[in-house]
DNA sequence: CTTGACCCTCACATCGGTGTCAAGTTTTAC
DNA sequence: GTAAAACTTGACACCGATGTGAGGGTCAAG
């Protein structure tokens, strides 16, 4: 698929695609012509890549965590570390967007009530 | 209290402390000399600020939601819905965030045991 | 007083992902 | 074979909260 149905499948611009692209977040192929072309996978690459930057993963964490889905060998314990503090600041970020959520529904119910 | 105290107080920079009044999201009398003074409840207000803005609730946002919080005149249907807005969109934040952590939480998991 | 810690305003810099425009090339459809 | 649609690279702009630095006041303890 090109770039504009990788877009279309996916919600990302193709700017945006060519940006993981070049920070190394994704492959491509090219015609000829020198056009980008993608497997069908990239549509679920581009979905984690997406998922894990709306978390607040920088692009180049991404691009030292992301590999060791798909290669056994750049897996080393440096690696591991990296993901468990992620995972731990998701797990943080998630109870205060808790509390957060709490204090508008709060907000919201005083204004209904009184 | 003056701003260094509640810089202190709430881990708030000074900056910041200065950008939130610019904004209109906090207020202080200044002294003879022109120096920012706080009463103790700034604290929970700034607390508040900060809660809000990691949620990303725009400042601009916060300065239409929050004075309902002390000003019962403000209360209008509009706000209203602006709060349930902006709560459903952390909710969705949060329900996202979830499925972000248990992928990153099955890459550790994946990392460990093969 | 004086001195050191604290505060003031103003202005410019930063970050990271994305938008957008320009000028040119490739592909596709008729 | 031609026109339209889609793609290319490159560069600059933006957002919004915060950092930072200059140049200059203020406050409190000695």
């Amino acid at each position: 698929m090109r770039i504009g149905d990788l877009s279309a499948a996916t919600g990302a611009s193709a700017r945006s695609l060519r940006y993981y692209e070049e920070q190394g977040l994704l492959s491509s192929s090219r015609s000829g012509g020198g056009q980008r072309h993608y497997p069908d996978s990239a549509v679920e690459r581009v979905s984690l890549i997406q998922a894990l930057l709306s978390a607040g993963l920088t692009s180049a964490t991404i691009t030292d965590v992301l590999p060791c889905i798909s290669n056994e060998a750049i897996r080393t314990p440096w690696l591991a570390e990296r993901l468990t503090s992620e995972l731990d600041r998701v797990t943080r970020q998630i109870e205060d967007l808790h509390r957060t959520r709490d204090i508008l529904a709060g907000l919201v119910d005083r204004y209904r009530v009184e």
